[in-house]
DNA sequence: TAGATTGTTAATCGATTAACAATC
DNA sequence: TAGATTGTTAATCGATTAACAATC
């Protein structure tokens, strides 16, 4: 039965489910029941039938689920096939090396410029998306619409900058600056703290005593 | 009262509290309320002081808590005065960014030594940290016991170096690859899913109708 | 002192797990 | 058909919120 509200637990499981889902599929699997997923993935199973169950019916009785089908499925879900305009604020290391290392296309984003302040940058290509001058910036959104700015300037231009973006249509930040933005509740926000990440890693290790080293 | 089990909910907040007490810090302010703390980071002061609680007694009756006080605390919790070895593992577009941008010492760990195989990257320096190469990594081990590793390779790679760097003797694992990987379950692993959180992101502004676009 | 605010206990809410009838 | 497995309802568990006595 289709649920109205939709947990943010259940939101953020449903991207490894469709990453997993591939995985199989590239492996020649066909067809996978929930308790097999469930241990695969280490989950039960009953969590899996239910959070499926939010968006549909996707199993059958006593075969389980179609793993392309089900993919498919999670991936409409997810918005992959509605592509959306997604653009890169910062083209430094860190704007750099998602510019060459991940695959917009893959999550239905369309990604065709990056901004900088730098002139260095200005002009330059990188894996095929050009970087333009944050003067263009007004003018690409009016025109271009682009549902996604993902902010990888540094911590003090942040703020500012995601203000501006939403003003002009932005509906979305991917926020890779070490700060909490401060924005209407209809803007979407995800963040990525790497430090945060990193400090609960801090946490356990520096928790649980180091077990016996074998000698070395 | 000091609790034994810290749910993760719980220590996900804790670099989030850490954080914005550094922040209320620099802009000079001395103490805080869990109301006043609680409004400003959108949590519930109830919940600030639960939290809180499972480690200890960090208030005051009628006055609240020291920022200065609180959040040394909340570091000595989070493990950043006891420094601890990190070392990364795939010096490319990612972990360059990394080694730029991210201020390991201001999480308490200690980093001097990037690996790669690339042989055009062998032997530079990136901010003060070396790159070596692989084939050094062993030696590297013995010698100086990192606790943690980061994972910035091509995800092929990721899987089979989690398991040579943890016999090694390193008890966390920072991993940027988007794989699951599958270790002991005395091993750390702190994932960061860029692919994952985009989709978040994407499944949100899919389901949520744009709004009234003021015409441009 | 009086007001403010803590730490903690109790109440509520929501998410996970278990159970099972329906059915492929 | 018989066995397997779903979707869903009910039970359990855990996390968040509310309430309040203690006390600075």
């Amino acid at each position: 039965m289709k649920k109205q509200h939709i947990s943010d637990a259940v939101i953020r499981r449903l991207p490894r489910y469709y990453r997993y889902l591939d995985e199989l599929h590239s492996r020649g699997v066909v067809r996978i029941s929930s308790s097999t997923l469930g241990r695969r993935m280490g989950l039960t199973a009953s969590q899996i039938r239910q959070d499926l169950s939010c968006f549909g019916e996707f199993g059958q009785q006593g075969y389980g689920y179609n793993i392309v089908e089900l993919r498919s499925e999670i991936g409409h879900i997810l918005g992959v096939d509605e592509p959306r305009r997604l653009i890169i604020l910062g083209a430094g290391h860190l704007g750099h090396a998602l510019l060459q290392n991940f695959d917009f296309a893959q999550g239905g984003f369309l990604l065709d410029t990056a901004f900088d302040i730098s002139p260095a940058l200005i002009g330059t290509e990188v894996n095929g998306v050009v970087v333009r001058s944050m003067s263009e910036l007004d003018s690409y959104c009016a025109a271009n619409h682009p549902a996604v700015a993902v902010l990888t300037v540094p911590k003090a231009a942040a703020q500012e900058l995601a203000e501006h973006v939403i003003a002009l249509g932005v509906r979305g930040l991917w926020n890779f600056t070490n700060v909490e933005l401060t924005v209407d509740a209809s803007i979407f926000v995800e963040n990525v703290h790497f430090a945060d990440s990193l400090l609960t890693l801090s946490y356990r290790i520096a928790k649980e005593p180091a077990p016996e080293r074998p000698s070395l």
